[in-house]
DNA sequence: ATGGTAGCCCTGCTA
């Protein structure tokens, strides 16, 4: 089981390069962020076309939009958190499915602009509502993973420079708190637990000043898996490719580049 | 050269 998250940056702008991607890179479940793509206007038929059902969850279509893409069972899907649909303030940054036995969640949580903003506080917030959800919710010893774009960095190594991240949001302790609030619930992060030894890999780099070539990123698209995954973990990369923009490209690359982590399958 | 880019949409906002 191959499962993927990638914050597109616009699925409209996109979606050449997002189908030549799955086409590519072949995930079972792909997880999406920043759709900024309204409901009715859905390429359902793009995904379908590959193979792949669609749950999505699009908000205003201006910004934020989550979605999953599965071609594993694609059953219960339920966007925000729950009580009623757009309980996340409807700015659709959440969305969960289950997918072939393993509960998936694509999730965008906020920025946080600037530490002490409302934003900011915002951020926390919404980071322990989701840490509600989970504890009354659901089950650590099931199978589950949230996939997405948490805009933390979870530990220093997970930027570029952090000398350059004083005072700043993504790095600071309160949201890192939450984080690992989030993983003492029982959640383990799955690049991190496969590539212990490792900086990064990042997952992100700033459009601006030629940040991609220096290597000026940040690993803060994240797979948070259950102990029942984590004895399943087996491999997991960042594709730096699509992150490239390509000789004959005419659109411009995501900002971010996807995550994949493999699964051993379960043998019946 | 106090910068840079991308995507959305009303020329500014968000990342």
């Amino acid at each position: 089981m191959r499962i993927a998250t990638w914050n597109v940056n616009s699925l409209r702008a996109r979606l050449e390069r997002v189908t030549t991607w799955l086409a590519d890179a072949q995930p079972d479940v792909c997880c999406l962020q920043e759709t900024k793509c309204d409901d009715e206007a859905f390429p359902v038929m793009a995904f379908s076309a590959l193979g792949y059902e669609c749950a999505f969850h699009g908000g205003n279509g201006r910004w934020n939009g989550v979605a999953i893409l599965s071609r594993a069972g694609l059953e219960d899907e339920r966007a925000g958190f729950s009580g009623a649909l757009g309980a996340d303030g409807d700015e659709a940054r959440l969305l969960t499915a289950r997918c072939g036995g393993i509960l998936v969640s694509s999730l965008y949580v906020p920025n946080g602009r600037a530490v002490g903003s409302e934003h900011y506080a915002a951020k926390l917030a919404w980071l322990q509502r989701l840490r509600q959800e989970l504890v009354s919710s659901c089950d650590a010893a099931q199978p589950l993973a949230l996939c997405g774009d948490f805009n933390i960095a979870p530990e220093d190594r997970d930027v570029w420079d952090i000398n350059q991240f004083a005072g700043a949001t993504h790095v600071s302790a309160p949201e890192r708190r939450e984080l690992q609030s989030l993983l003492d619930w029982g959640l383990v992060d799955a690049v991190r637990r496969l590539r212990p030894d490792e900086d990064g890999p990042f997952s992100w780099w700033d459009y601006r000043a030629g940040a991609f070539h220096k290597g000026w990123g940040m690993r803060i698209d994240l797979v948070l898996v259950t102990r029942p995954l984590e004895s399943r973990l087996q491999s997991a990369y960042v594709d730096r490719e699509a992150r490239k923009k390509g000789i004959k490209a005419v659109t411009q690359p995501s900002d971010h580049a996807p995550v994949v982590v493999d699964l051993v399958d379960l043998v019946d």
